[in-house]
DNA sequence: TTGAAAGCGTTACCAA
DNA sequence: TTGGTAACGCTTTCAA
């Protein structure tokens, strides 16, 4: 209560101008600095809540049209752009929708699944955040998540109870993870890639192979998708051993004489690509396909119907991006729905020629 | 100033929560509401500038170790997370980089490129947001990314001067534009797509073809990048016919018979999947690679070698995501620096079977 | 129809 | 060593 006790609380920035940019009071911004709306206000001659109104349409409120004009113009001049943050801190709430990347190139499909929504997403006017955790665990990240206060958050699996505690705590409307497993308390659209090697074990089986190779890819951050679709081959009840290989030809080799080796008389190869790599391998050691040894693979990539033979394959349908979008949106309407547990991934065999 | 005029300025939230949360003054945060470094401070006792010291770690001041237990145990205890909008409304900037995203998917190796540069800049600790510009137009688009105040910005291509310039007003420190030319102002990552078609042409002829087919893909979006590359292989003095084709074997069956009929004596497929997909179609037909037609692609993917013949190919270098990421982070850190513009695509080919 | 002012959650200056 | 307070840019209620 001693120095300047509340003078001219309103124009503050009016100040530090007159200091930086020269002369009096009712200068523009300062050279360099990002116009404000008080900026436009002064330079329309109007109250900072005009321009409010003027720049938002607020309906509630009638400005006159010279008014509106003389604003416009205003801002136009100073190529003025309003703060989202500013904007955001005052209404309480974001439209921010947090994905977390994964940290690997994770495969033509799973990569445009996620590109589709993302797009579908900016459509509903949500801001699409891209966040690498970076080697912070699960609640570090959810924390560090937080800190934008997104409106929802689409998890991988990583995220267990404590982190969406977390994000709940801070305003997060909607947390959906996707995964193989739900996660108590919120919703979850389980993708569960066992059904992947389900699929392809019981065609295996169906053709009358019992021993079966399944390609781990030695590619770090693969064993997402990987070691579930393994499990499900195994679920199916066939004789599995495990074939891990890097996607090179020269590993693709080695792999090709340890099967032949093994005497296995079926491969599940992780997926259409790896497929291609072992199924090159085999040819050229002289295997025949699907002769002595059935190949599969999974994802229904078109390079499977151009491969001679034609590629068998899992074909693995996601929903849209749009649907999936318009879910997110939903459910930020009405956050207080009960948790949907949605089985998304459906996976169906494509038999062709290599099996 | 009828009711309740400005009685305890300081603690409007306090208020609320009385309200919604039942008992008088020094309350915790209501329920449900997201708690606040005011709420932290409350409860450990101190103000908020000491939660604030505490939670920063700053080292300007010093205080008390039993004095930061009881903030930490607070801050612990009510789950606070401090909130980035505000932060950065006091700060006066922001770590967000924008990336706009393609709007088509894109091909493997750009959209690795893109996912790359992605981790590095998180390693860095920017924020990295994706943003669709969905339907807006250059300018409109710029003004959109300006509301986040992003310190840098990667444009696309599209971005003009006009564009630019409303970005740096909103105080984006770096805006890099991507893309074919520089735009004047800025730095610029080079990537001339001619230069893979030159690359193609320039092969083709060496080997004797004159009259060259070239792919250009149907679908939306991809023009982006074949439109140079075609102009890249008639750079080079090849006879050229373009070649539309839909990512389609029955499109590509289509498209290999009119090849045979124009007498074409080579192809570029733009890129190695289109010419794996023309390929087959050609072999179906009887046609003989190289004999009749050979065969160029673009990108060195694995399969092309994995294809009989072996797929010649146009391999594209572009930088390591975390180089450029440095180079974005240099830019930010010294936003005087002259504009740069670097080329940095290169393109080799690699000659293998098919052509 | 317009304006004044409060307040969103932070941090940083200055005083105690 | 700690606390009060102003200020970041914006929206919105209340008054005029």
């Amino acid at each position: 209560m001693v120095q300047i006790p509340k003078q001219q609380p309103a124009q503050p920035s009016a100040a530090l101008e007159a200091v930086s940019a020269g002369p009096v009071a009712p200068a523009g911004p300062a050279r360099g600095a990002v116009p404000t709306s008080a900026d436009v206000a002064r330079l329309a001659g109007v109250s900072r809540a005009t321009v409010s109104y003027v720049l938002n349409n607020t309906s509630a409120v009638r400005i006159s049209e010279p008014t509106r004009r003389r604003v416009r113009e205003a801002a136009k001049e100073l190529g003025y752009v309003p703060h989202a943050a500013a904007r955001s801190l005052r209404a309480g709430h974001t439209r921010i929708v947090l994905m977390p990347t994964p940290e690997v190139p994770v495969g033509p499909l799973y990569s445009g699944f996620l590109n589709e929504l993302q797009w579908a997403l900016s459509r509903l006017d949500y801001t699409v955040v891209q966040y690498g955790s970076v080697g912070l665990g699960g609640e570090d990240a959810a924390r560090a998540w937080a800190e934008l206060r997104p409106v929802a958050v689409l998890a991988p699996v990583a995220m267990g109870p404590d982190g969406i505690g977390i994000l709940k705590r801070s305003g997060a409307k909607v947390v959906i993870t996707l995964g193989p497993d739900p996660v108590a308390g919120t919703h979850a659209l389980i993708m569960d890639h066992r059904e992947v090697g389900r699929a392809a074990g019981a065609h295996l089986l169906a053709r009358g192979h019992r021993r079966v190779g399944v390609v781990m890819p030695r590619e770090e951050g693969l064993d997402m998708f990987a070691l579930p679709r393994l499990a499900g081959v195994q679920e199916s009840g066939a004789q599995v051993v495990r074939l891990p290989l890097a996607y090179e030809e020269d590993d693709a080799a080695r792999a090709a004489a340890h099967l032949r080796e093994l005497g296995l008389d079926a491969v599940f190869a992780y997926n259409d690509e790896y497929a291609m790599l072992l199924m090159r391998a085999l040819q050229d050691a002289g295997a025949d396909i699907p002769g002595e040894v059935a190949v599969i693979g999974a994802d229904d990539l078109m390079l499977g119907r151009l491969l001679r033979p034609r590629l068998s394959t899992v074909r693995i349908d996601l929903p849209s991006g749009e649907e999936l979008a318009g879910l997110v949106d939903r459910l930020v309407r009405d956050p207080a729905a009960a948790p949907e547990v949605r089985d998304v991934l459906v996976a169906s065999t494509v038999p062709r020629e290599s099996t």
